[in-house]
DNA sequence: GCCGCGATCTAAACAGTGTCAAGTCTGAAT
DNA sequence: ATTCAGACTTGACACTGTTTAGATCGCGGC
């Protein structure tokens, strides 16, 4: 038998995960923590600099930890993801509120929301939509992801004097890809730093979010709603 | 240290063509047959199934072989991307040049080419505008990519009746950050599986290109030349 | 001729990764 | 008080990219 730290553990009570000298065997809060430091990781390194193994060390276990609470590495990538997307839905839902009874300002707010909430989130966003870092069959995660996807959706109707219940018309589904292209494909552009030299050139720092973004919404038609 | 002269006296031809049993010690073309093997893996595993050995592996050599003629992974990487940069940016100027002198016709057939590029290349462009996985200071491959980049941008100018010295205008700009964030966002929502769901709903196998994509850049209002 | 010599490739090693099997520890219910 | 299931560690395995030292080839200069 390994001689049991033989140094008497001078721990009185140990009732709350206290951690003495000695990392203790059970902290009660490994899931979060594990989950707060994927996500600072990922916001280091990016989402390919994650490595499992530094996870688990930045937590203070050891490399097979996490698997036992989330199986493996798209175990907990799944997780973060979920969050992400989470936070992402409650932002478009927020902006989609701000919108108000103006369909077309639902459409503008949801737009800048969504583009914000990449650039403020940017290794977040990344790993939503890297669907091969996580796994794609996980439901709880399919339905803050649908959730998210709803809020546009919801606009767009609303921008096109559809109920609810009405099946998309040609023009309206056009229109929703449309608008989900361009708002996604600048969070991208932006992301992969390919607009940072017209940024430098053009205005500041934040020229991106402050004027780009503005300056190509306009180009996105509205239509009047139509009854 | 593996700074490599670029007109090496290659030649192509082996003065033995039957070889001996054992593989040869030169082969004449590894650097090719590396590219080549490399573009097969990412297509088969995606970007981020890519292995260095696995394609040192499929080309018959050892695993260091390839730092050679590359230096490093992103060395290889880096090669493979500007190859699909140059290819990018044929597609683009080809669509450009079918466009005639319309200039609303311009933008439209480069929007088409640039979906479909995207879709017909999938791996290719997914690496393309991975930026972490090679050299950003490359010098050879900013030139091709700028080259890309330029063809939007001179239908862009057509498009607002600007000259090629002419400074960009604000709305000019906003136009081309437009035009270019919804190819790109719906090339990266139709690679990144976003669209299959619809796609499977509606219309066909490849309802993508041929449905969602003309339906979706009628949204993108090419205003008449301005003068 | 042949001889060096640089270019090309191999072999072996190193540090890093994710995951698995087995074992150890802990807290709480029985 | 003993059991017991969950939480965690240890050690191993098969990978990865890169580095080092060495082997081999073929071309240009004597």
């Amino acid at each position: 038998m390994p001689a049991k730290k033989s140094s008497p553990p001078r721990k009185p009570p140990k009732r709350k995960a206290a951690t003495s000298a000695a990392r203790p065997y059970h902290h009660g809060d490994l899931r979060e923590k594990l989950i707060a430091a994927t996500e600072a990781l990922i916001l280091e390194r990016g989402v390919d600099g994650f490595s499992l193994r530094e996870v688990a060390r930045r937590a203070g276990v050891s490399p097979a930890a996490p698997a036992h609470h989330f199986g493996d590495t798209k175990g907990l990538l799944s997780d973060v993801a979920r969050l992400g997307f989470k936070d992402f839905g409650d932002a478009l839902l927020e902006a989609d509120r701000r919108g108000g009874n103006d369909p077309a300002k639902r459409l503008d707010e949801q737009g800048i929301a969504y583009v914000t909430f990449a650039l403020k989130n940017p290794a977040r966003f990344a790993l939503m939509f890297r669907h091969d870092k996580y796994d794609a069959t996980n439901e709880a995660l399919h339905v803050v992801a649908d959730r998210a996807f709803n809020a546009l959706e919801g606009a767009i109707r609303a921008v096109q004097g559809l109920a609810p219940t009405d099946e998309m018309t040609e023009d309206a589904y056009g229109l929703l890809l449309a608008t989900w292209s361009i708002v996604h494909g600048f969070a991208h552009l932006a992301l992969g730093g390919e607009l940072d030299d017209a940024a430098r050139t053009r205005g500041g720092k934040d020229a991106i979010l402050k004027s780009f973004l503005p300056l190509m919404l306009k180009h996105l038609p509205i239509p009047a709603p139509q009854k």
